[in-house]
DNA sequence: CAGACGAAATTGTAGGACAATATTGTCATT
DNA sequence: AATGACAATATTGTCCTACAATTTCGTCTG
């Protein structure tokens, strides 16, 4: 094969990546929109583009699958997963859990100084006063900002969980809807609960959190329902 | 290849499930204990075992890791996850949280008579008083309970999250350990909760099973090193 | 005995092949 | 014209073979 069609989509790297890289690469297209919840995914097609054989494709999609991304069906191969209200809503209640599990954690470890520093490194863009443009730049935001809590938890498996389990997908899916109003207001809780896990007040870093999560899940649950994937549907395109 | 080859590990089936099951069966073999934490599962031996080639043993292995039952390294292949008493007990964390939620939910919905129905009926051996004579069948009641609890409360995310994230493999590493009066003492407190579920007391029941979890923890606690993987070694054998 | 070297084992990937299944388009019947 | 049966096509699931990269293990030399 030429060089160059090998370079286009999965990075040459190390040997032993190849399905990482190209999970990666579809990842981060399904994240960025280039492909629409529905949407099939066609070993031949994705071959072809990236340049790598079967092998490494189906891989990536079983890495995917596992993280929420997509779905597999027996057959008919790939789809970009598009969740329902209800499954959204679900994975709202699992994660406000989770993160209040992380919130009383992260709090209890203030102490520890060089937890402390680190979190304290983390979080520090939410302390930024220049207002953020464009929704994407927020949701990156978001996004190591609820890392950055689950790491200062110091329960490794609550970090792998977390980045597994799609909040990502949620949020990409809904990012569109999105008021200036929501994104300010969001900013300013995260900044309350950055305070409480830092003041080593866990009840008071989860009860905040608990109200975070809560204001978005009212978020999600008022959103036009073709946002979502209609609730008797099966995986079929719609 | 000879048609007794083919059926001895994985089942004929319909198309499009071989990986699946060569998964299950393997996912079987590690619950059961015939392979041991740490163990290298290689590729060449299972195609010879099973009847089938490379490419379903690796989609297996994906499927598996996924789940968390083993681990793959690259260039090293996949070796049966052996836990820390850390990832054992950071896990116990986790699992704590979700259970509390489930419960919580399930009481509340223990006034709609359907799934009322469903609860009473996939938690009815746990009544029974003929006394548990192997581990590996209370492994399997405790798991149907926990099942029960999950299925009940009407987060589906709930019930995929709980059968993906291994409980069931910390049971089996430390099963060998459990005395019969632990037993004892866990189905009582499974009948307590279930109690407490079904007369449609949330706070009750979600204390419950925490105290349950609580207790639970307390056991792996206690065990021997020697049980885990020693925490500063990597993914190596020992 | 330690470290370098080479052989064997094992994995990661490619590419081709084929049957089973799903999807789509065409055609005949009502 | 709508509807159903049927054929053609597309796509996946699986197998096979092959080969390079990497690790692992044994041997040899200093």
């Amino acid at each position: 094969m030429a060089a160059d069609d090998a370079d286009r989509g999965a990075r040459p790297g190390r040997r032993g990546e190849k399905g990482r890289s190209v999970a990666e690469h579809l990842g981060e297209a399904i994240r960025s929109g280039r492909f629409v919840p529905g949407q099939r995914l066609v070993e031949a097609e994705l071959t072809a583009e990236l340049g790598v054989s079967r092998g490494p494709v189906r891989e990536a999609f079983r890495r995917l699958s596992a993280e929420g991304l997509i779905e597999l069906v027996p057959n008919r191969g790939a789809l970009v997963r598009r969740l329902t209200q209800k499954e959204a809503l679900d994975l709202f209640q699992i994660r406000t859990e989770l993160e209040a599990l992380a919130a009383r954690l992260a709090a209890r470890r203030m102490a520890e100084p060089c937890v402390r520093r680190a979190f304290e490194a983390a979080v520090a863009p939410i302390w930024s006063d220049t207002p953020r443009h464009s929704t994407s730049a927020y949701i990156e935001e978001n996004r190591r900002f609820h890392s950055a809590v689950m790491a200062a938890s110091g329960n490794c498996q609550l970090v792998n969980l977390s980045e597994q389990k799609q909040l990502s997908l949620i949020l990409s899916q809904i990012s569109n809807q999105l008021t200036s109003e929501a994104i300010a207001a969001s900013i300013c809780e995260h900044r309350a609960i950055a305070e409480a896990i830092l003041a080593g007040d866990g009840r008071k870093a989860e009860a905040k959190i608990r109200r975070h999560m809560a204001r978005a899940a009212e978020i999600v649950r008022r959103m036009p329902p073709q946002v979502f994937r209609s609730e008797g549907g099966d995986a079929r395109l719609n």
